[in-house]
DNA sequence: CTTAAATATTTACAGTCATCTATGTCTTGG
DNA sequence: CCAAGACATAGATGACTGTAAATATTTAAG
């Protein structure tokens, strides 16, 4: 059990953008969900495992995308991972990164949402 | 004429990100855009603007809604504007700030658009 | 147990950014 | 023309961040 809400659980709570002003606790709940997507690595990071199939991508595969050195791969995975875009899960001796599309689509309707 | 594209042009161009990867211009492209809501003030900024009766709103408003000094008011108005999201006019002493909905729209399909 | 491979952590540093103060520009009223 | 108000720009500074090198951790193979 755990108290605090994750980057990523207080997006589906707000309604859209544009529908009302955004309250400050709101707007300090989701930027840092914005920041994490808002640098090029990680933001072809999290399409790259998005786009993956199955939806999921081991960091070896990754690392390879880049120009990058390793650490620094898994450092933005770990920002990824910490405002809830990507789920992680050890399979032996390689990890697997999962995006949460949920996660999106929320932020998506907050970003661009429409009221009927 | 003008042929450097805006951040906010270079959105609508791309497949959303769980379709296919990324390529680092199109990352290059969308990331100042991101940037530009990725921070508490620009976000509420953003949202003031565009739930504002009429879609508008004018400096003065804004000014008021944050314990900032005005340049810092000022100074995130124009980041939200050279990304594209925020139109300006000046109407006689005042300036008006106008959201960019499709910019919006657009992007939130890019981060989680389903496809058919 | 040793070794090698995959990934994470730590540390350090250069570059970026949010903010303020001071000042400039522009518009209107008198 | 002058003064005041609305907004923008410039410069400075402290905090944050992306990156790499070095090191640690974990797992499997032999």
């Amino acid at each position: 059990m755990h108290l605090e809400l994750t980057a990523v659980e207080t997006v589906a709570c707000c309604s859209p953008l544009t529908r009302e002003p955004l309250s400050e606790p709101e707007a300090e709940g989701i930027v840092p969900l914005l920041k994490a997507l808002a640098d090029p690595v990680r933001l072809r990071l999290m399409s790259l495992v998005a786009s993956h199939e199955g939806g999921e991508a081991c960091v070896c595969d990754l690392n390879d995308a880049f120009d990058l050195s390793q650490p620094t791969i898994s450092h933005h995975l770990k920002v990824l991972h910490e405002a809830g875009l990507l789920d992680r899960e050890k399979r032996g001796v390689w990890v697997y990164y999962r995006a949460r599309t949920e996660a999106l689509e929320n932020l998506a309707t907050l970003i661009g949402g429409k009221e009927q």
